[in-house]
DNA sequence: TATATTTGTTAGTTCAAACAAACTTATTAC
DNA sequence: GTAATAAGTTTGTTTGAACTAACAAATATA
């Protein structure tokens, strides 16, 4: 059994590590906001339990198990957010904090039965991927908005950081998910951008921004 | 704040307290399966905090407070047992467990939502009530099947214990709350009661089940 | 009433998960 | 290439929530 702990530490290893499929003890800690010796101690915990490949003073980096377990974490919290936002009227800035706790939540039951409800969904109301059963995630290749150029038509498929205050922001700006947008210019000081959808007028993104959205090209 | 722990303990003393609403902790022990000692220990906690009236020696009672707290997790609790028989169709004998669960989950809005999507329900799927947002609680005088005599006409309004077993051979005997049933005859020897309802051929029940069959007169 | 049993309490242990302090190893800068 | 800084580790402490062993109080029984 894995505790609701050891669900956070897998959950977060997953989604910081870098290309190569590692992560340092510091850099995790930050993440968490969890001192170095408590994250040091859980990856040696976690590492008896086969989940982590541990070496001292090397970079931490998930086993097999470790991987799958951590998908299938993900994989409820972003059904819990599709679910809280699809069948209950949750909004899309509202859910990550609930679909935190209801995450740890012991019955496959449960889970299968939202999967179903929700007509077995791909993505999560911020457009991230939702993990299969198998723990297997299916990835689009997706742009960031600041690295798209001028006269590019692109449209919004998925949220890069879900953080509330990012999310209230773009539904003030009226941009959600599948909306179609063309870049009209970008301001080469502070790589600021002027976008256009099709039903409001030309708005101003700052590159913070930008950074967050991502894109599909046709 | 109050922990997922120490809410388990107030729903229990809660649940399981006399009439005059004490409860010993040899009692809580048994119910909880946790032995004495660490009961022992946790009444004095909740004493610190206000919620238990501890004393040496002296059966345990709730404090207002510790009432009032009790009832709000059990509202969550039949909350919840209401939205996944009607909102997610689980059957009424699979929510219990998954139940015992979400109730610990930390969010009004969650279990706000709830009830506005069930249309603000006075009863859980097994019949007890839903206590209000204030803690209040509306209960009924229904009477066991077991008291019911010959003759006595009254309709299954809630299950006094629902644990998976009993409500699986109720789903069996096609018995559901709401149902309307007419006491034909009582064994004296074992107390085996003949009952009728408008859709099945008489069937017998045991005493076993007829004590905890809740039944409304009209 | 004296004894036995049940119930309640205290003291001390364990484990998980957090912390701080102090130390070691690795990396960066001069 | 050594000193300074950053990163990682070890050791020991704390708190919550469980346990056992041992003792004390209350109740039941002979």
């Amino acid at each position: 059994m894995i505790s609701h702990t050891e669900e956070n530490y897998l959950k977060a290893m997953f989604g910081f590590m870098d290309e190569q499929g590692e992560i340092t003890v510091n850099e995790l800690s930050k993440h968490l906001s969890i001192k170095m010796p408590t994250v040091n101690g859980m990856m040696k915990r976690l590492s008896e339990k086969g989940l982590v490949h541990y070496e001292s003073y090397k970079p931490l980096k998930l086993t097999e198990e470790g991987k799958k377990l951590a998908a299938l974490v993900i994989r409820k919290h972003r059904l819990t957010e599709m679910y809280l936002v699809e069948k209950m009227g949750f909004g899309w800035e509202e859910v990550h904090i609930i679909a935190e706790q209801i995450e740890h939540i012991q019955s496959p039951e449960f889970f299968d039965k939202m999967d179903e409800l929700l007509g077995y969904p791909q993505h999560d109301p911020h457009g991230s991927p939702i993990p299969d059963k198998g723990g297997k995630i299916k990835s689009r290749k997706l742009v960031r908005l600041a690295e798209c150029a001028p006269e590019d038509t692109v449209i919004l498929a998925a949220i890069a950081d879900s953080s509330e205050e990012l999310l209230k922001f773009l539904n003030h700006r009226n941009l959600k998910l599948g909306t179609e947008l063309t870049v009209e210019s970008i301001e080469s000081f502070d790589k600021s951008m002027v976008i256009k959808t099709s039903t409001d007028k030309s708005q101003v993104l700052s590159n913070l921004v930008t950074e967050k959205l991502l894109m599909e090209k046709e």
